[in-house]
DNA sequence: TCTGGGGTCCTAGGACCC
DNA sequence: TCTGGGGTCCTAGGACCC
């Protein structure tokens, strides 16, 4: 058996930690540029909201009923997730962390459903009460179904928030109820298909045979199939390295300085260098793109991707090598919009190997980076580096982040202060 | 005017091997 | 005119997730 522990809302619960007195108010959290909605207070799901509308279409609507907004604060987010991480950890064998906001939980070392039941509503008491972030908790024999149990825990109150799919009648009944498109793995194109086969609820999909699922959706398909039929199939994976970083940023304005184009790469290329290496990875090849709107028609490109021919992790090797090619192609005039780096053929660190002809002394590569990870972990960010900053007048301007709320628990200047 | 960012897995087809 | 059989690896694109 497993359980899904899933937050509530998280973005949004992560702002009304900090804000208690947003706790009944419409609350959204937009994503990168302020671009899109990404997270929504239920009162703003009453409302008809969708999830990923873009923000200036929904306005006036946040006009008239007071939605409060906030520009994306993932130094936040990553650290309350982490919190709640740590205090699941400490009462299963094996958490599986699957996305910011849920974990599944191995609870085959406990006799049986009435003790993983207690233990849930047991641990969502000790989230709300010591990190103060809502949870729901699914518990089934496969993760599909936790994720149908969890979806029944969140919204019927009657659950309080933890919800047991333990036997095969609970199951049916879930599943009965259960719009096939709602289902883990059933996306939109998947959805058309089942309807024109005349498949509407999850158990619909689940009391045909595998052969159809098969020849309908192919093996991803057949999996979910399989698992909504209580047959655990999804694997538990332990933590991979990660097969490719990727850093990108949409700007506030289109950005025609080449000067700054290339400090914001620069940028991207330090942070996706810091997490190749805090993997201890290496990596073959890096993409980097520059591209004008994607909603103009006439989308103009710089898309190069850059071999390196020994591996690497080095912020002054991959950066250099970045700067050259963007140089190389970059066009004046043109209203650049959106630009990132990608990281990809990405291998452990240890055994990398080396060339014949190599001009580079990688030892020393290696000292002074490690000096500069370790003063930048100590005092932020690019405290050191090899390009210089954004300044400070023109950085204001590159991204929309005005509604961002202070890191009120990662920066000491953003610790609240209470008066008592 | 404005419309995000970061991932994984699967499949089909091409290139290549003996 | 006719021109096998069996395999691997790589890549681009599709589909899905949060």
């Amino acid at each position: 058996m497993f359980a899904l522990c899933d937050c509530n809302n998280f973005f949004v619960s992560c702002e009304r930690v900090f804000r208690p007195d947003l706790r009944d108010k419409p609350v959204v959290v937009l994503s990168g540029n302020d671009g899109c909605v990404v997270a929504r207070s239920n009162e703003v799901k009453q409302l008809g909201i969708k999830m990923g509308v873009p923000f200036y279409q929904i306005k006036p609507l946040a006009e008239k009923y007071g939605i409060v907004h906030f520009s994306s604060n993932f130094p936040l987010y990553g650290d309350l997730s982490s919190r709640i991480m740590r205090t699941l950890a400490r009462h299963t064998p094996y958490l599986e962390q699957y996305s910011i906001d849920e974990a599944f939980l191995d609870l085959s070392h406990l006799p049986d459903t009435s003790s993983m039941h207690a233990l849930c509503v047991r641990l969502r008491a000790d989230i709300l009460k010591g990190i103060g972030l809502p949870v729901s908790f699914g518990i089934a024999p496969t993760k599909t179904l936790c994720k149908v149990a969890a979806d029944y825990a969140k919204h019927y109150a009657g659950y309080r928030g933890v919800c047991a799919m333990d036997t095969p009648d609970k199951r049916i009944i879930a599943l009965k109820d259960y719009p096939v498109e709602d289902v883990w793995g059933i996306g939109r194109r998947s959805t058309a298909k089942l309807q024109a086969a005349g498949i509407t609820t999850a158990l619909q999909f689940a009391e045909h045979s595998e052969t159809f699922a098969r020849n309908l959706l192919n093996q991803p398909g057949v999996n979910t199939w399989r698992e909504l039929n209580g047959e655990a199939c999804i694997e538990t994976t332990d933590l991979p390295e990660k097969q490719t970083i990727t850093c990108s940023r949409t700007f506030a304005h289109p950005v025609t300085d080449l000067n700054l184009l290339e400090q914001a790469l620069a940028e991207f290329c330090d942070n996706v260098a810091r997490k190749l290496r805090s993997q201890h990875s290496v990596c073959r090849q890096m993409l980097v793109f520059v591209h004008t709107s994607r909603f103009n028609d006439d989308v103009r490109f710089i898309q190069q991707t850059i071999t390196f021919a020994i591996p690497t992790a080095n912020t002054q090797e991959m950066t250099a090598a970045l700067l050259r090619t963007v140089c190389g192609q970059w066009r004046p005039e043109t209203p650049y919009k959106r630009a990132g780096v990608i990281l990809m053929s990405i291998e452990s660190d240890n055994g990398v190997q080396q060339a014949l002809f190599d001009t580079r002394d990688r030892e020393r590569d290696q000292r002074l980076q490690q000096a500069l990870d370790l003063i930048n972990n100590r005092h932020g960010k690019r405290t050191v580096g090899f390009t210089p900053n954004i300044p400070t007048d023109k950085a204001a301007g590159l991204y929309n982040i005005g509604a961002k709320s202070p890191a009120y628990t990662t920066r000491l200047q953003d610790i609240i202060t209470l008066k008592c």
